[in-house]
DNA sequence: AGTGTATCCTGCAGGC
DNA sequence: TGCCTGCAGGATACAC
């Protein structure tokens, strides 16, 4: 569910409202969503306080004292919602887990389908778990020339290059759709065979993308909610993610949905033709 | 190295 | 109404 702006809006959301607080102790709803057991689980957060919380792909990161960390993957249907004390959110439909405050309150791990992940990481395990992921897209470390090199290594498609978060941090099937359409690229092309060229485009193509959305405050399909339990607004913004049989914003052709690699993509057949009518050169 | 397949889960939309 | 199938913003493990 949850990509890089769906995950940035949660964290804008949360930070000012749980930074400084305390764990004071953990209902554990669904032990599935842990890597640890509940018992360990309750041990590692016990006593500690929220100093920041940061993201780092599409995971949101709670920064705790010490330094530890608390890495929450959202999965597809993960959420996080802030709670007063006393307060309840028709957003907490299948609470997981929970971290109760000590001056009162909790936050809320939601997750209908329990694909979503909590792991709580000591300094030496989160630089190792962060070092495992590829650069964030919006940082400065990320240029056309680093995305080059990566593609080029490569021959697996590219909408799964993207996806691959060893790779690139942070991209999921929406917006390697969207990126790839406002680039011009067949999804189902080896990622080597991208001309540099168009890999300048789609650097640009992917920051431009992400950058909108995050200003959207996310796309909300079905289930993502930010911290506040609201939907984001880049839905309407979306050029070929979910329209299969509707005309290209661009040039009118229907879009089409191919599945591969288990996972539906969305392009416009003119816009982005195969790779031997585009003129460019094979690598 | 790559790709297809299955798996973890629940919910919803659409067809009959 | 109910039953069935297919689909879903993710990630991983496996066999070929």
């Amino acid at each position: 569910m949850p990509e890089l702006p769906e995950a940035e809006t949660i964290v804008r959301g949360l930070r000012p409202v749980v930074t400084g607080a305390r764990v004071q102790r953990t209902r554990v709803q669904h032990d599935d969503v842990l890597e640890s057991t509940p018992a360990r689980f309750a041990r590692d957060l016990k006593g500690h306080a929220i100093t920041d919380v940061s993201r780092r792909g599409k995971n949101v990161v709670l920064v705790l004292d010490g330094p530890a960390y608390l890495v929450v993957n959202l999965g597809m249907t993960g959420g996080l919602y802030p709670l007063a004390a006393g307060q309840r959110s028709p957003r907490v439909t299948h609470p997981a887990v929970r971290l109760y405050f000590e001056a009162g309150g909790q936050l809320v791990y939601n997750d209908a389908r329990r694909f979503g992940r909590l792991r709580f990481l000591d300094p030496r395990a989160w630089g190792d778990w962060s070092r495992s992921l590829g650069p964030e897209p919006l940082s400065p470390e990320f240029t056309p020339e680093v995305l080059a090199s990566g593609l080029g290594a490569s021959r697996t498609p590219v909408r799964n290059w993207l996806l691959d978060q060893r790779r690139l941090a942070g991209v999921g099937n929406i917006y390697a759709s969207e990126a790839l359409h406002r680039a011009g690229i067949d999804p189902r092309r080896p990622a080597s065979s991208i001309a540099p060229r168009d890999c300048a485009g789609l650097h640009r193509s992917l920051v431009d993308v992400l950058g909108e959305a995050i200003r959207s405050r996310g796309t909300t399909i079905r289930d993502y909610r930010d911290a506040t339990g609201d939907g984001g607004g880049f839905g309407p913004r979306l050029r070929v993610y979910g329209r299969e049989g509707e005309p290209c914003l661009t040039c009118g052709t229907a879009i089409r949905r191919v599945v591969f690699g288990n996972r539906s993509a969305f392009l416009c057949p003119s816009c982005q033709p195969p790779a031997e009518s585009s003129g460019g050169i094979e690598a």
